[in-house]
DNA sequence: AATATTCCCGAGTCTTTTACTTGGTTTTCA
DNA sequence: TGAAAACCAAGTAAAAGACTCGGGAATATT
């Protein structure tokens, strides 16, 4: 279980998919102007969450993303360890022969720290996340940039402001 | 607090040090080959363990790093703050302005989990870890090679070893 | 049927971090 | 004096993280 921005990411944007649920589906260039990270970006995230079938993706206009399964039986755990490819963690994989085929000294320690941190982010779901008032706050506040995103309010002023990062880039 | 292999390099170290405590201080010649981690990445480790007060170096033959302080009130997330300096993590640096001045949807998730790790490293200590027996048994394992250096018996296998690895590379 | 919108996909690049290398200097013991 | 160790600075290599680019392919709307 290991913990990176990535994973953030990941859980951010289903955060995202579960508050807009019973809506229609949500486009990652909607997610990807809400967060402020690249449409590309995300387009690969979803793509390993959607091969772990956590979301759904419908194509053409009016399409976007779903959650697969209901709210409340996707734990945080499920969708960091969709994204965060484990990799080899160098030394200390999981499988106990990090050195010379047998444990290293730190072993049990860090076996016991990683299952700790599954337990406590299994234990979590979407739908519990939802629910919680801090979140429900942010939401709002959220929600009202993207009406006003929808209504062509802030629209120009965003327009413009890409026009700006774009000749710094 | 972030979990990197750098961290587990540095505590795996300092449980090497706590193990010899009473006798001569331990060189990081000797923790290079017990670890099989290159020398000079274990100076730049232990320059930063230095400066945050954790063990004490002594120069010249016969010299080698000993514990600053007693074992039991050195914790290990301790150790691994003293080498892991805590960069930016991208957003969510802690500072609750990880999006536009505000929190990010998550923040109160990732700042949850990020205590709960803290308190579980920060309740273990380098003094605790060298009672358990696991790790006794992994230590008297790898004193009895370290022995077997010392006293020449295994010494030439490590050379030739040695060899063979300098033409591969 | 044409078009726009969206997901889908693969192959890059850029940046940061990790791990390691090289080549020293100082201190201290024998 | 000389070897063994800690100290120090700079640079390199490899990997991962974050992102870009350039295309598809499906589908709803016109």
């Amino acid at each position: 279980m290991r913990l990176t921005t990535k994973g953030r990411y990941a859980v951010t944007a289903m955060l995202d998919l579960a508050l807009q649920e019973g809506k229609r589906p949500v486009t990652l260039q909607d997610i990807a102007v809400n967060q402020e990270i690249s449409l590309s970006y995300l387009e690969q995230l979803f793509a390993k969450l959607r091969k772990a079938g956590l979301v759904r993706g419908t194509r053409g206009p009016g399409g976007g993303y779903r959650l697969a399964k209901k709210m409340d039986s996707i734990s945080i755990a499920e969708v960091i360890s969709a994204v965060d490819e484990k990799a080899d963690m160098t030394r200390c994989g999981g499988n106990s022969d990090c050195q010379d085929g047998e444990k290293c000294l730190t072993h049990e320690l860090w076996m016991e720290l990683s299952e700790k941190i599954f337990e406590f982010l299994n234990a979590i779901t979407l739908g519990e996340l939802v629910r919680r008032p801090e979140v429900i706050a942010v939401a709002e506040r959220q929600e009202a940039v993207r009406e006003g995103l929808r209504t062509g309010r802030l629209k120009t002023v965003v327009v413009e402001a890409d026009a700006v990062i774009g000749t710094l880039k």
